[in-house]
DNA sequence: AGAAAATTTCCTGCTT
DNA sequence: AAAGCAGGAAATTTTC
């Protein structure tokens, strides 16, 4: 079943099981939205933006993205239960929590980089033989109505990585901080440790701070940051960010 | 296949 | 002195 498959590996067919048992999670009525635009595998599923949920199923995107990104980074969301208990034990084993008070100090390679990266424990061929479809249309239609704005390319930038550390602090404890959670304002507690998870997410072993901050100042013009200046490693977001709000959540 | 985006890399100068 | 911050320029990689 999907819940043991990672959502890059999902068929179609356990695209919608998630879809149905996200909704059944929520209470929400699964009719009323439009399910055809979830015509599309696990690994188109995984490359869709916060954006790209908005477009295709509305206030309700905003729910799919986040229960995504959940199984994304996890392997495993708090759909099923409401309470996300069950991660905090397996946080509590980190090494890394054995040095809760340096800050900005030498263990970036203490730091579990592996935790950021999307588990592939799983095998994309099970028991799927019989859980096929019967609705295979054509796709690629909602592909095609994401293409309105201006390029807007989706996937994981390097803005979303950040934000998304952000959103699960308990699984990256002390990489960032929140400085005022209301305004998006941050701070990086571990600069290194962060440019090297973004270099293993970018398969560039080379990356450090230094050059990752490089690309953040490029977010000012965009309004994906904005300047906060006298704060060292400080930065906010702004008005092109997406998803990083409590409310969003 | 070509081009636009989004970094990545490098660098000089300033600030803290 | 060390670590950040500012951006320009150019090279690369990723997307569309």
């Amino acid at each position: 079943m999907w819940q043991e498959t990672h959502p890059q590996f999902w068929s179609k067919f356990q695209v919608w099981e998630w879809l149905q048992q996200t909704f059944d999670v929520h209470q929400l009525d699964a009719t009323c939205i439009p399910f055809q635009n979830f015509d599309i595998d696990g690994g188109q599923l995984c490359t869709m933006s916060l954006q790209d949920f908005t477009r295709a199923a509305g206030s309700m995107g905003q729910i799919l993205y986040h229960s995504l990104t959940e199984l994304k980074w996890n392997g495993h969301c708090g759909n099923e239960l409401f309470s996300p208990v069950d991660i905090k034990t397996e946080i509590d084993e980190l090494p890394c929590m054995l040095n809760p008070f340096k800050e900005e100090s030498c263990f970036y390679d203490c730091t579990n980089t592996d935790l950021l990266d999307i588990k592939v424990p799983y095998q994309a061929s099970m028991g799927q033989s019989t859980s096929n479809p019967v609705t295979q249309g054509k796709d690629s239609k909602n592909q095609a109505e994401q293409n309105m704005n201006k390029g807007d390319p989706r996937g994981t930038h390097l803005w979303e990585f950040i934000r998304d550390i952000l959103l699960n602090p308990e699984r990256n404890p002390d990489l960032i901080k929140w400085e005022d959670r209301t305004e998006g304002i941050f701070r990086f507690l571990k600069s290194e440790a962060v440019a090297q998870l973004w270099g293993k997410k970018k398969n560039n072993s080379s990356m450090t701070y230094e050059k990752l901050s490089r690309a953040m100042r490029y977010y000012y013009k965009r309004e994906i940051l904005e300047r906060v200046d006298g704060r060292r490693l400080v930065y906010k977001f702004g008005r092109n960010a997406r998803g990083w709000r409590e409310s969003d959540k």
